[in-house]
DNA sequence: GTTATAATATGAGATATCTCATAGTTTTTA
DNA sequence: TAAAAACTATGAGATATCTCATATTATAAC
């Protein structure tokens, strides 16, 4: 991790203003991160000493259980701040959060920052506006996760990656992020292609047959 | 339901003071609703016109899968809100919400306090805290059902809900909580008595092996 | 470039969990 | 208080998913 100085500084706070995030000017207090790919932005278990807030790049959050499996609990994009709910909780058991590109991000020290921030109402509206998103898409996966097997949400999670019809991820991420062993994984894949759902391109997936696949996917909606 | 009006609406509101929660005096406008057993607060897909606080009673949010599948995301007690994603998205999937026990919510119109609420620090910061509780026990929920059998996932519900060493939850409603067949629950149920674990008693099941639940259920914990 | 590491791939057997059918019991409702 | 509805209970067979073993290929590190 390096942390950005004088012109690189100055160029992304230049590139990607926040003051609409904030009431008050807070810009000669923000770090510039920069992670490299793969690096951890917060190690499992250790709090973080700053609010971040993404303006490049990508990561996910990992959580580890005691019986070795390891969660992929979400991906973080641009926009999204980092380090939130150890700013709203003393206590609290970070997950791990690593980068899958190139990341930067803005970083703002709890250590002066933490009480104006909690006293700001743009701040917060903001925050709360992506705390119930976050809280929303966990219930969701959470309810969705026991009522559905793989077969709905692969479909769906297919339909979400898949780029011009073509679905390329590595299986072990998305063993992660669905929560299901990587052979299972692998087995309702060959199932949808014994269907005609999809055909195998080298190591990536082609969408023959987008409605059912859709179809498969619509079983999750409701309402 | 019914509205709550003179001596009755002001005894609640002197039990239950919330100046506390906002930076202004909203006391006039608060109704104090009252709901039976069993009654709906919240009917699922139709979205509220207050923002609701508990202040006595015990309610529980559903979700409806177009499988058929149920899910009970969450139960709602005394100082939780209901209706706040409601009032921070336009366009949300209401989920539905049953009361278990009679229940006095205060209730906030959307309509004249929407903004006025979306402006004030003491009621964004306290529901910043809220959602954040919710986003994180949410995400915990979905990758232990993901990570864990119904065992350890039980074995934690047991002792999280048991009075004085005795559990006696309705199987109906822990099948929806925990997203298992009512078939598997009494199965694992089973297993926990011949092994010792538990001992059933009536309808209700007395815990005889303290440590050995206890184990199972630390299986979940991390860091 | 070569070696180490990570990712893909497949088979076979085990286990967790579900579906359905059926019956008795308790609670609610009329 | 009788009928309806909700809840408890159990068996048997089906399916979703996991574990482990092993081989091959692609990517990263030296």
């Amino acid at each position: 991790m390096q942390v950005l100085q004088k012109e690189k500084r100055s160029h992304y706070l230049d590139t990607y203003p926040v003051a609409h995030l904030f009431s008050f000017d807070i810009e000669e207090s923000i770090q510039v991160h920069e992670y490299d790919r793969g690096e951890w932005i917060i190690r499992e278990g250790q709090p973080p000493d700053y609010l971040f807030y993404v303006i490049e790049g990508k990561a996910k959050i990992y959580i580890t259980h005691q019986n070795g499996k390891v969660s992929l609990l979400n991906f973080i994009n641009q926009a999204d701040y980092i380090g939130e709910m150890e700013l709203l909780h003393e206590a609290y058991y970070s997950k791990g959060i690593q980068t899958t590109t190139k990341t930067i991000c803005f970083a703002i020290p709890f250590h002066n920052w933490r009480d104006k921030l909690l006293e700001d109402v743009k701040f917060l509206r903001h925050l709360s506006i992506q705390l119930s998103d976050k809280a929303t898409l966990m219930a969701m996966k959470y309810s969705q996760s026991l009522a559905f097997p793989l077969e709905n949400r692969l479909a769906d999670f297919i339909l979400q990656t898949a780029d011009d019809d073509l679905y390329k991820e590595k299986h072990i991420t998305v063993c992660d992020f669905l929560g299901v062993s990587y052979r299972h994984l692998l087995h309702v894949l060959a199932q949808f292609c014994d269907k005609g759902f999809l055909k195998k391109e080298g190591h990536a997936y082609r969408i023959i047959n987008k409605s059912a696949i859709k179809a498969l996917a619509d079983m999750l909606r409701n309402g």
